[in-house]
DNA sequence: GTATGTGCAAACGGTTTGCAGTCTG
DNA sequence: CAGACTGCAAACCGTTTGCACATAC
């Protein structure tokens, strides 16, 4: 079932996320209520979330956030590569939290449900090594996006 | 060099294109002068086209030629699974020709000069076979992307 | 002749930015 | 206390749309 070449990953990453823990990351200077916030629903979140979904969950929390504040830490997150950006053909922008480099995976997306499933496959590798010994090229990301009909709303 | 796990693609399709064969695809119901040149523009090019790319190229040859019609024209396109839509992580969105369902293909990007080749492999197979088939997912596309440095820019 | 397609300019929606006020270190 | 950060509203920019006119069939 769990092969190299393909398996479904497991994202339950927040088993426990003790307090503690939400130190803030060295983005910018200052460690600031609305960024030590937005780095929080990220990291402790499994899901990918579009900035409508960070904002609205950070305003359920704290109401004195701004949506700008969500995209000025969102960029320095990424610029920090603390979380990855995913754009969905349908345009959707997704972000979620970098795990540690043990960890990379993939995406299917349903087109009916919306729902994604993360996967990993040793394929990819492979793929970066070839690219990389064929051509002297040097990779520095490498994705793969799956569309299709998850089996549910396949058969309905 | 080539094989079948990886290969960088021949996608000079454009080696000779007879003017009879300009015939206006089935999208719509009226063929005009602005439909005919967009498709032909873009059936003609090797490369990966913007929007403003084609309405640039589209002014050069007939100047009565607008944006709208280009974006419109494009949707009709890709409704009609004539052209495919790809999105960048840059959000660049491009488009590109069907070719024959043979050609199938993904993109390696270089970050530094912006220059796309495009490749093929086995493995696309493979994994949309094993999501079929562990998973019950119906497969509508799968995409790889790979970006990074080639060889010329790294070196420099 | 009629319905479809086009050009134009205005509307849209997600993202970015300028600025005055707030807060961190 | 200075400089960094925030909220707000305005600007931006690629894309879409409404409408009057043009064109294909």
């Amino acid at each position: 079932m769990s092969s190299p070449e393909f398996c479904i990953a497991d994202n339950n990453h927040n088993v426990e996320h003790p307090a503690e823990e939400t130190v803030p990351p060295v983005l910018g200077q200052r460690s600031t209520r609305q960024r030590k916030l937005i780095y929080d629903i990220l990291k402790s979140s499994n899901d990918h979330l579009s900035v409508e979904d960070l904002y609205r969950r950070a305003r359920d929390i704290d109401s004195r956030v701004s949506l700008s504040t969500v995209y000025r830490t969102i960029s320095l997150l990424k610029e920090a590569s603390l979380v990855d950006e995913l754009i969905f053909e349908d345009d959707r922008r997704c972000y979620e939290f970098k795990r540690g480099n043990g960890y990379q995976h993939h995406h299917i997306r349903c087109l009916s449900c919306g729902n994604i499933i993360e996967f990993q496959t040793d394929y990819a590798r492979r793929l970066r090594d070839k690219v990389a010994e064929e051509m002297g090229f040097s990779v520095e990301s490498l994705k793969i996006d799956v569309a299709g009909y998850c089996e549910a709303c396949a058969t309905r």
